[in-house]
DNA sequence: AAGAAAAATTTACATTGGAAAGATGAAGGG
DNA sequence: CCCTTCATCTTTCCAATGTAAATTTTTCTT
């Protein structure tokens, strides 16, 4: 109900702070994300998050569970145009790839090794909705392979993992600057070309 | 006022530090790692390592090179146990994770994005060299995947990405507390059982 | 309307990395 | 040997950061 209170209660200080995070984070990366610059964005003093986020750490996690969220999003929006499983599967491959190369500084803040030790239940959730994209790609999915017989089960938990992996390892490269070489301004080598070889079982 | 310390010069500040740093990374974490703990550890003011680095980045980027060689040896060990091109690819990848496993902060470290935008040549050296070890194992390794034919070049350019990637983003996910599900303990998958199949050309 | 609750500010403080200037000792030339 | 020179280390100071506590301002409840 509160709307443009111009001077002390913002009346939507929480959001605005997220908002302005992944701003600050696009425009300048993961340093300039310090606690006194989000709020000086959002116009308020520096202690005012303390009434919304248990501290920086908080504020980050939510930051990155809305990234999490997109993330999964930029997935699923690649997946939808296929009805093959095998483009499928590529598209969502691509998607991950993708969003960590239009979007690194919040990429990075993600997977921050500051975030791990935190349990917060939104950015668990935020996490498990992004991996669960992968993990339907991955559902019915195989690779040859010598080794015991397996049960769908099984098989499904390994290409999963492997998947992701894989697309995790190629983003996180890719990020720090180890991408493929290039040549004439584009990389020689695609996700896609690099990607291993599935099947599908049935 | 004057130090127990005889010598008012340290005589080996450089290599005590990088010391230090490894020290107290696997003691107390990335977090702990400041450039005052880590003066302090060695028994100097915090300001007596601006004579040999360039500020704590440049510190920093001594221990994760230092890390990056150990990490290369990791490898290298497990590698020139066999003699088989499989065995020594499957050591290889396995060298990789289980560093990772072992030295938690100290690879987190290594792959930090504080680092990417230095440009310290014995950082850029020593990662090549690990890389290298990689490299050298993907030589004449292939997977079979639709698609043009290939030169030899370009098929290892692929598969040493392809390898790169698959371990980079394995280790990741598990020092992130991603690794895959445990029953009793222990992990239901090793890094072997996820990995995807190469076969040698010739 | 009055008091409680919420939201934001001000002030203060401990840590951090870094800059500047002084102190110390080693190395070498007269 | 003394004395200068210079690299090394210390001391002191500073700006930026996150956090806590006390305070002020607004909103909500009854």
């Amino acid at each position: 109900m509160k709307h443009k209170r111009k001077n002390y209660h913002h009346g939507d200080l929480k959001p605005a702070l997220i908002q302005a995070g992944l701003e600050l984070l696009e425009e300048q990366g993961l340093e300039a994300l310090t606690l006194r610059a989000i709020a000086a964005r959002v116009g308020v003093s520096h202690t005012a998050p303390k009434n919304h986020f248990d501290g920086l750490l908080s504020l980050l996690a939510s930051i990155a569970a809305e990234g999490f969220r997109r993330h999964a999003t930029e997935m699923r929006k690649g997946v939808e145009g296929h009805s093959n499983r095998a483009d499928r599967l590529r598209a969502a491959t691509e998607g991950y790839v993708r969003f960590a190369r239009e979007n690194p500084a919040l990429f990075k803040l993600m997977f921050s090794p500051r975030l791990k030790c935190l349990s917060d239940p939104d950015l668990i959730a935020a996490g498990s909705e992004s991996y669960g994209v992968l993990r339907s790609i991955a559902d019915g999915l195989e690779w040859a392979r010598p080794g015991p017989e397996r049960t769908p089960s099984e098989e499904s938990l390994r290409t999963e993992r492997m998947l992701w992996a894989f697309a995790h390892g190629y983003a996180s490269l890719l990020i720090e600057g180890h991408g493929p070489p290039q040549t004439n301004g584009r990389p020689e080598l695609d996700v896609l070309d690099v990607m291993p070889v599935f099947h599908y079982r049935d």
